[in-house]
DNA sequence: GGTTAGCACTCAGGTCCCAAGAGTGCTAAG
DNA sequence: CTTAGCACTCTTGGGACCTGAGTGCTAACC
């Protein structure tokens, strides 16, 4: 597809989109080439302006309008025209301003990117926190609240607290559930939830763990405080940004776009697919298969500190979306929450 | 004002602000003496509603249309007019049915009881979580993640956990942190925070505790962990169904109101300021004061454990809602929330 | 042969006007 | 005091009309 395309082509294919999304009005041949220092005629520009729409570039919504790119078009702009360029380092700047002289638990520096993504793209961003299996384990505590119920609360090396409420038959007193909470932080801090997981089922398998009363109660509770999977956290900030997108003026896509955020299940899914590919990752529009969604795209990329990658953020707006200007931004963003994560871990 | 209303301005005004709630359209003489049987003629009930207009009741957006009820019509309606009924036992199971196996922590339940607000209401639920100043301190861990960072999770008696990261100069060991942590959650649990809180300034004030190397460092920690305030936490649940009202088919308004659930403070202000109340409280549009939410009405109702008021829970829709349905829903959803919150404590 | 000017055609959107319908206020009779 | 009647107002929806932007096609041009 792409090869039949020549220079001429491109570079109008081009000139359409960027005028598209800045103006989000159909582009027409003769705006166009008074824009554009193309030296070509509309009518030349016509012509050619029928051949990409042929190939499934640009598409008119009716016949006497200009044209708006269509999906096939933004991805071949993505894939091939755009030149992503480098932030300059006032920009940096600006982008870093957003992280200083904050606390620095995990939690508030992924919201706060959140909330920088959104500002500074000014479109909704979007943040999915370390997947929690593949956090590192650093300390867990047993919480006797009344009589059998009991609060487990595990720290994550990076400071990240969960917790979750056991319900319990047989009543421990405050000392064993300390000694039992000192005993698993000590054998198995330094571990990734997973790999605490897996110790323990093998532990259980082996019959002396059922001589030893106190690592057998230690066992069975962690087991249960482990067992189900907290659901991906994720934080979207400045949801109305995006309301100020002409395309949602329209309240029916609106309402649609804001089930989404308020269910997330959709978004977790798709950042979660985005977490596997390395750098920048753009879904466009029903790439990503969600029709709340349709119309909009992603820009996502994943931070990491030195062990590998721990989650990803993103920004999500209008498929017409300055895709030169959010790109490096989400670009830069992921590698300086990951190089915040990494130095918090020193 | 409302002792020139004779019976039957009350009648006509009740079933105006009544047709009003389920048509959203101006209600006008005719129509309404079809709907109600008040054996009165339109011309009739056209002069009574002059009156009423002049009273400040209701208004007619243009000369020739119906009338709207004014938010002082709200206001005399549901402080005069309307009579709450009780829930039947049916619906009182209706709502009972969400809060049933679901895992009991308080964080959940709270969330669940704005899930279950929204769903029964087809409004916006929120939910504000106890006062943290107000809780009571149960447990408190230091954890060292780092040089110079320990991470303090306290846990209050309800099993609600905060944690907060600290800054320290002098490294403090595993056991020194243990120690202390022991040592405070031994001398202080019971305490409120705030209680906790004046107990340490007592403390630090007293020449003796200069004395006591440990003491000493435990009181720094505890109050550097307990220095500011968390944010009160508020839960809102069910943004999107707002957006099938009719009265938000207007962008604008609409986006006001999300930019209100964005920022949240406003409504944790309002929620605030009904938590001193008994009983249902409710905010007719401007009498919250703020512009964001204008045209909108909240119901809120204090929830309670049997030391008193802990939060607030409500529903926020449109001015035009029918109070007599969401009042008892509210009510016996914070009776609820109480009864559940008090046997979590036994 | 690619490029361009010219031309006829299309369509959305704004404006104007009109008719219908719902509602009002006023007046006079019951 | 209540109500029937009437003239009047105002919104809403539809239709007619015009304008402007844009298109596709053809024929001339370089």
């Amino acid at each position: 597809m792409a090869e039949d395309l020549n220079e001429r082509g491109r570079k109008i294919l081009e000139a359409i989109i960027e005028d598209y999304i800045v103006s989000a009005e159909p582009v027409g041949s003769r705006a166009m080439t008074r824009r554009h220092p193309l030296s070509l005629s509309p009518a030349t520009v016509r012509n050619v302006m029928a051949d990409l729409e042929e190939m499934g570039y640009i598409i008119s919504p009716h016949t006497s309008s200009g044209r708006v790119p269509t999906e096939k078009g933004y991805r071949f702009y993505v894939d091939s025209l755009l030149q992503t360029r480098h932030l300059s380092r006032e920009e940096q700047l600006q982008i870093e301003q957003h992280y200083r002289l904050k606390s620095l638990r995990v939690e508030d520096l992924l919201q706060e990117a959140g909330k920088a993504l959104s500002a500074i793209s000014n479109y909704t961003g979007l943040v999915m926190a370390p997947r929690f299996t593949a956090t590192i384990f650093r300390h867990i505590e047993f919480i006797r609240l009344s009589q059998g119920r009991i609060l487990a609360v595990f720290v994550t090396r990076s400071g990240l607290v969960q917790n979750k409420l056991i319900e319990h038959d047989n009543d421990l007193s405050h000392a064993e559930l300390e000694q039992i909470g000192n005993y698993l932080t000590r054998t198995l801090g330094g571990l990734t939830i997973q790999q605490v997981r897996a110790h323990i089922v093998s532990e259980m398998g082996q019959e002396k763990a059922l001589y030893d009363k106190l690592l057998q109660r230690a066992l069975r509770l962690s087991q249960e405080a482990l067992s189900d999977e907290p659901g991906n956290q994720i934080f979207i900030e400045g949801t109305t940004n995006i309301l100020d997108q002409p395309e949602f003026a329209d309240v029916d896509r609106m309402k649609r776009l804001f089930r989404a955020f308020e269910q997330k299940s959709q978004l977790v899914e798709l950042l979660d697919r985005a977490q596997q590919a390395r750098g920048v990752q753009i879904f466009i529009g029903s790439e990503s298969e969600y029709s709340d969604i349709e119309g909009c795209s992603l820009v996502t990329a994943a931070y990491s500190n030195r062990r590998g990658t721990l989650g990803t953020l993103g920004v999500i707006g209008p498929s017409r979306m300055p895709y030169a200007m959010v790109i490096p931004i989400v670009d830069y963003t992921a590698r300086l929450v990951s190089q915040l994560l990494d130095a918090e871990e020193n």
